[in-house]
DNA sequence: TAAAAATTCGAATACAAAGTCAAATTAATG
DNA sequence: CATTAATTTGACTTTGTATTCGAATTTTTA
């Protein structure tokens, strides 16, 4: 039955349609990252995509809407990471390390673009974005608080050695250019071992 | 004669509106900073000095001026940070970690924003302002590269090591409100500490 | 293959914010 | 004081870009 779905699911109007906008998303988004929101265009955006500016509109309600989107798929994904459990025998750091090594992957490897523009969204938006991302925040930091009470994780300021890294890869998503020279798996690696030097006892 | 060039000061035109000018970068630079270039209007940047928008544009040509002011100010002062020469004895982690400091308590205390928007910057500026973070990069990987030489860093590429603590100094510009709880010299000690044992030996 | 639905487009509108300017105001000077 | 220079302003123009909309085109369905 689901396989019959699946195979039926490129002739599904919805399901198109979806992949449709979420290609607009994604599209989007990796040229605010690179550009900025204010500093692209919807003509731009369109011209990407090989359609008009006007077609964007058959998709989206309008260009915040796309940014709100960004900002969604982004901690969309990164819940996912988060949703994957700590073993049972495992120490904070490390459940830290295998956390923080997939954010780095999903950003370097994955498209999904990683913005720091809220406040570009305006009311309800920008309040909602602002409490994903905040929940993110308080994970990660129970993590290390957790990490700090097995001891595999130097004792301080908890939401500190989280704003540290944290900021790291926020940096990272800003420059990273995937046609550079450094590879996402050597990234991942260095920032991982950075990450575990900087914070472990 | 230098204390009399002092005294007169206040009253010397051209003093008066060089710090009448550098108040308008000063005050429009914290702005951008925390709302985005972008979502700062003139009205709002002459609102805040008690100004209306068209008084502005006495003191400057236009808005993109402020925006490359402002980027310039910021490197001015790092540059400046840059310049406090190497002890003899002092190791490359040492003195890595005398600079970062500066470079936190430049960014919590001095009222100094570091900002991150090159792209609205056109042409020329945009180039010159790339220009001028590229140096303070690579002096900074200089002096990983000799702590690595020294045997007080850890090896690795010396670039990423660099990426890493500067993308936490860029966050830290983007979340730090000298209203919230934390002290500059606090988060000063903790970011120095975190850099330290990420990437000693 | 005709009718209906989905998708795209060209051209027009709307609007916020940058930038201009002649005139008014304020401060310095002889 | 009166004159000149510096500073600020209100009202206006310009510009860039988001958004709308009726019509054209393409795709699906019966």
């Amino acid at each position: 039955m689901a396989d019959a779905e699946l195979v039926k699911a490129p002739f599904d109007r919805d399901v198109q349609f979806a992949a449709k906008k979420r290609a607009v998303i994604l599209s989007a988004a990796s040229a605010f990252r690179r550009r900025g929101y204010h500093n692209t265009s919807m003509t731009e955006i369109g011209k990407a995509l090989g359609l008009t500016k006007a077609a964007l509109y058959y998709y989206v309600r309008n260009k915040e809407e796309i940014l709100f989107e960004s900002h969604l798929m982004a901690y969309d994904s990164m819940d996912d990471i988060l949703k994957v459990a700590q073993a049972d025998n495992q120490t904070g750091l490390d459940y830290l390390e295998t956390i923080f090594r997939q954010f780095v992957n999903l950003l370097t490897q994955s498209g999904v673009s990683l913005l720091t523009d809220v406040d570009s969204l305006s009311g309800e938006r920008q309040a909602r974005i602002l409490e994903r991302r905040n929940d993110i925040e308080k994970r990660v930091t129970h993590i290390v608080k957790q990490g700090q009470d097995d001891g595999s994780i130097r004792a301080g300021d908890a939401r500190l050695h989280v704003f540290f890294f944290m900021g790291a890869l926020n940096w990272l998503n800003a420059w990273f250019e995937s046609e550079g020279r450094l590879k996402g798996e050597d990234i991942a690696d260095h920032f991982t071992m950075q990450l575990r030097y900087g914070i472990s006892t």
